[in-house]
DNA sequence: TTGTAGGCGTTATCAG
DNA sequence: CTGATAACGCCTACAA
């Protein structure tokens, strides 16, 4: 017989009547208390506070056609990268009366056309989405979307809407020209996933490497679609010391491929970095701690998640339409021992 | 100029009328089609496709008092063991209309107490918790959910309610026992957060080498509050050489810890595993790959996300009480190089 | 600054 | 198996 309660749940009604006041007065105290007397807000507040009562989300949802849920759409809960996206939007969220529900598109683009819609259709108070790679029928429903959107991970100035995040192309491009810094001449790639981001730093990479005296360069760049991995990173450095085997260097598509490429170094006795260098990128805790440690590109993805969520808190809150957000965080090289062979 | 559109978005009502049946009826050819007559849920099928008709979830909620959100209380976002429970959940709730909804605690008690009840008032159709060790008001509000409870990552028998995961002080006994078989006689602890799983596996480790031959056991336990890192485990090796020089091996907390102080034991030249021994626990991708490889105790962790949601399912599918849900999925002791000590 | 009236889209209830 | 009638608790609009 355990059937529901008789719900005899406080009701703004309730309050209402305790505090002598009408029932949009509660709510006008609950919402934007600015609006409201002194006088009022005071009664309505001791009110509220006798009765323990809790507003219903549900019956405000259907009200307002709004919702306090800020829907998240990333390709992967398997990348730890994302873990530090999300630490970041959890912190910042904490201060604010927002829920984050989270989508996971497994890099398929149809799966987030799909999320985007399911997303939309709950009213959601904002919408983040990582990456500006959407497809058209996706762009479509974020321009019309009558929320805020981010784009996060990202940022390119000719894409349009709100974005946060930095240019993966001069991320690839900073570190093909660190390793020449460093004397390393035949300098390969490392790929798993290759979505879009990936995608662009490999581009970035073999821009900023065209022109410079390898003839070999083209068969340096090994991909894979597969998932990456520590793993994986050891298996690709494998695959590229037989198809380039004269190669000196490696620039890896994120920090597990570049750690299992180092272990792998390592266990065939390979010098680093007298011989062979690597970086990394996404600058993971555990980079730092290698024997030698890797170098790595260090990407802001605490500062893009509580960002995300600051930006759209504060274009709810401000009623005009608020400036367009464009932000490039930037990246950084970090170079550690990994990198750090003696130049002349 | 750009409020709200006209809302022009189609209701159950206009279904009713495009099919010539009532509101009702569609309603129920949508939540329980097998209690409709083959003809109705036809004419309601079509002219559902035919209008485009999308159900509107505050609506639901209001009226029926229950949401399709799942809440899953977790204490950390940055541990990496969590991505795995999260991805088990992921690809689970992927064949089934609920939504998840994160809770953060950060390993506070209170703040878990708080989220309960935020969750608990938003209606869930079902509710995840991570560990048994809520405090006494967490418990209650759990008891008098009207929705499914699920505790999660860890098992006792003697506890109370529905659990899914594994023995964390039969775990840290193994290990002790582990690296006792392999001949080492001096074993440390290495631990942070000291949350309490963390203590319960330090429990099992303390009473597996209790009474064994080594005097110093207990100086051999270097913990600390602070959170996990490879960078930490680097520095609790430090500590604990200074504070035991002469053990012989350890069992770390989690792999990341294992993994700094296998690093960290190598910078030192110390052989592993001849002079010493390292268990870690997880067992974590990367762990394999390490040189050596890492010793390590292979949790359930994506299982343990998958059983937790396909549970509330069949919990909330089922209308008759379901057997209590009681798993224990256990682990396994994965030996590597770490740890692989000829033995005579 | 406050209140009145009405409706948001769905589901529970109970009768047919 | 189907339907009429009432909520569900709050918010928008407008008026005072």
């Amino acid at each position: 017989m355990r059937k529901a309660e008789k719900k005899s749940s406080i009701t703004l009604v309730d309050v209402a009547r305790e505090a002598g006041v009408s029932a949009i007065t509660v709510s006008r105290v609950i919402r934007t208390p600015h609006v409201v007397s002194e006088r009022s807000r005071r009664k309505v507040e001791a009110a509220v506070e006798k009765l323990g009562y809790v507003p219903d989300a549900a019956a405000s949802a259907l009200a307002s056609n709004r919702t306090d849920v800020i829907g998240l759409l990333i390709p992967s809960l398997t990348n730890s990268v994302f873990s530090d996206v999300l630490r970041g939007m959890y912190d910042e969220a904490e201060n604010h009366p927002f829920s984050i529900q989270i989508g996971n598109f497994r890099y398929r683009p149809l799966t987030e056309e799909m999320l985007i819609g399911k997303f939309l259709r709950q009213k959601p108070a904002g919408l983040i989405v990582a990456g500006l790679d959407q497809t058209d029928i996706s762009k479509g429903m974020l321009r019309a979307a009558d929320c805020p959107v981010i784009q996060i991970m990202d940022y390119d100035a000719s894409a349009e809407g709100d974005m946060i995040g930095f240019s993966h192309y001069e991320a690839g491009a900073a570190a093909a020209r660190h390793l020449r810094d460093r004397g390393y001449r035949r300098i390969g790639f490392l790929g798993a996933r290759m979505d879009p981001r990936t995608q662009r730093r490999l581009a970035g990479f073999n821009d900023a490497l065209n022109g410079t005296d390898d003839p070999q360069q083209s068969k340096r760049v090994i991909v894979t679609s597969t998932a990456s991995s520590v793993s994986l990173g050891a298996e690709l450095l494998r695959e590229l010391l037989v198809r380039a085997p004269d190669s000196d260097a490696i620039f890896c598509n994120n920090d597990d491929l570049a750690i299992g490429a180092l272990l792998e170094a390592q266990r065939r006795g390979i010098r680093i970095p007298e011989d062979f260098g690597i970086c990394g990128f996404n600058d993971l805790e555990m980079s730092k701690q290698m024997n030698p440690g890797l170098t790595s590109i260090a990407t802001p993805r605490y500062e893009i998640g509580r960002l995300a969520i600051s930006t759209i808190v504060d274009a709810l809150s401000s009623d005009k339409a608020s400036d367009p957000t464009r932000i490039d965080l930037g990246f950084t090289v970090v170079m550690r021992g990994s990198s750090a062979r003696a130049v002349d």
